[in-house]
DNA sequence: GTGAGCTGTGGAAGCGCTTCCACAGCTTGA
DNA sequence: TCAAGCTGTGGAAGCGCTTCCACAGCTCAC
């Protein structure tokens, strides 16, 4: 039934060369006069040849395959970053494989995997950190590497200080007044060592510091990533005896849920309380969402080329690449003629250089 | 620099057998005695030796990896069938590729390449129309196929009837008194022949003409995916001398759209506007929404497990699974004591069997 | 005791490519 | 004119596996 595979052989008899002339023409090498060229093409065209990367990849003893790997692709922020990875190397000519990672395990099977030039030439890690073990396999293999959000010695790495993102917020809101801010991120189940969530209470902290405050334990609560969990720990924050003014949360999504317990709640935002997220993602402008932007989808890109420029064994002119974060100060922490949903004062403040 | 390749042969020396035998042990066939397959573990133990699944798939004529195919991994729907595939095929023991498609161009590169048995043994595609042409290739190849949100002659596909979502949307908002209903759906700008948006607009018309009204084509807007689109698309709907009582967005992206143009405009949900989605994405719930729900995750899961019993040699017992739709009527379109955003009456109706 | 039928094993061919090496037929400079 | 150096080409080895085939050493029924 299953029909026989035309194999590179076929297209040899049938232009009259030999197998060694079809390979130099797919591999476009120049040692080939250009009657050849077209007689070989000519019987790729007509007998529907498709050359195997399997047979090509053990033969060069490399696979042309990019492997990334993420965590959650539930996130907005993860998919934003992936597309951004996807645009690049999707006209690269490397074949693109996603490789999603939720657990400890899950990571270090994928890992061990991807570490052979047999799987892929290049592994692209998002948000991912990787111990120094890790990186030296990588390099001890010959396997590519570049990172997303996450740092690693001397590997390529694009990253935000989101450290300084929590202080911009934290300006932000003690700027305006706020002296009770509470705090909403993640909880590291997974074991995996995100650390964003934690970096960015750390700069939340360092803006309080610096205006001779500190950090209230007490408003601080941490759960899984979602929009219905945050709302619950909002619920939970809002009914102290002395509940915040402000609430910075680690994401966009987490903010919504703050939004949405607030009005659950009878609380005017921004004036009962003002709500600030992480990410910009397209509900934040949705919603007139104060949040810190960061560049997601360029993330992605960035990462690729650099990936793509080490492959092309070029050196990457700057290992780690920090790209800018930026305030969007809009309705939900600044009033506003129309209230935290309308279409009030919108002010863009730019981060740092 | 990099390190030599461990293959089967330096496990076969070092364990003091054939390699025959280590293929044996690796395939975990039978045939080998307890003691052999000792020796044969412990060197493959000590050597750190992973086989090379290139040169296994090149022995064997097929590589056992499953492709994905997805079109706008942006879009929260795609993300959750893709992560119910995602769970099923990776305790499978096969690898798995994702391919993302924006474009038919893309779309019939990934497709020709797919339909080889050296490239993946299977392919489970989402959402993404396929013609009878490109399914009789797949099966000429020897590759298994199935589909997720798009149907196809004699091949497994796991769907929802999105006609009777819209017809179930319409009756709803029929039977709350509602009389001018406007639409906000997907404009196909890719090619690709999406149709749900459609179906799900002509399940409205099937729900009005039932009540002996009609579709006011005035009322009708596509447009690009997305939130902002969709609020620009409902603003314009507003502005109409006779705007509508009640909008069904062919997704809750997009009645989050109209969610906040109704907000923007000064219209109370759901008194002066009434607004239903579809997907039931955690947004959804978060803000009350109410909208018609579809098994997305699990519609991943069922696709990926009809993928794997195929390659399994069994034949799918249902060659079309309709999953049940149901509609979640929240604080967007029925009145409650909190508003459109409170935690009012939620009532779930369950749609058909 | 002998042939048939196991079980466990090794050798080697072959999967479809790439690439090294050899070589034929040229062109060039001395 | 001839050695040297191109250019274009083909043959064949080899990438790391799987699997067919052969075979040794058994057991077992007759």
């Amino acid at each position: 039934m299953e029909r026989q595979r035309v194999s590179i052989f076929d297209v040899a008899r049938a232009a009259g060369v030999g197998v060694a002339t079809v390979s130099r023409v797919l591999n476009s090498s120049p040692r080939v006069s250009p009657t050849t060229r077209a007689r070989v093409e000519a019987a790729i065209e007509e007998l529907g040849y498709h050359p195997s990367r399997l047979a090509s990849g053990l033969s060069k003893g490399r696979q042309d395959m990019i492997a990334v790997l993420v965590p959650f692709i539930t996130r907005p922020s993860v998919v934003s970053r992936l597309e951004g990875v996807i645009e690049v190397l999707d006209k690269s000519g490397y074949g693109t494989t996603l490789y999603s990672v939720a657990s400890l395990s899950q990571r270090d099977r994928h890992l061990e995997y991807l570490m052979d030039r047999h799987a892929s030439v290049g592994v692209i890690v998002i948000s991912i950190p990787l111990s120094r073990e890790h990186i030296a396999s990588f390099r001890a293999n010959g396997v590519q590497l570049s990172l997303i959000d996450t740092a690693g010695e001397d590997v390529p790495h694009v990253v935000v200080d989101d450290r300084v993102g929590g202080a911009l917020a934290g300006m932000h809101l003690i700027g305006l007044g706020h002296r009770r801010i509470g705090f909403i991120g993640d909880e590291d189940l997974s074991g995996l060592g995100f650390a964003s969530s934690y970096k960015r209470l750390t700069g939340l902290e360092d803006a309080l510091v610096s205006f001779g405050r500190s950090l209230d334990r007490e408003l601080i609560r941490l759960g899984p990533h979602g929009a219905t969990t945050a709302k619950e720990m909002a619920d939970d924050l809002l009914r102290l005896g002395n509940p915040p003014t402000a609430i910075f949360a680690a994401s966009d999504t987490q903010a919504l849920g703050v939004l949405r317990s607030a009005q659950a709640n009878g609380l005017k935002v921004p004036d009962d309380l003002a709500v600030i997220g992480f990410d910009n993602l397209e509900v934040a402008s949705i919603f007139n969402l104060s949040t810190i932007a960061q560049p997601l989808f360029e993330s992605g890109v960035e990462g690729a080329q650099r990936l793509l420029c080490q492959l092309e064994g070029r050196e990457v002119e700057q290992v780690k690449k920090v790209l800018r974060l930026e305030l969007h100060a809009r309705a939900t922490t600044i009033r506003s003629a129309v209230g935290p949903m309308g279409t009030g004062l919108q002010r863009q403040l730019s981060a740092y250089v």
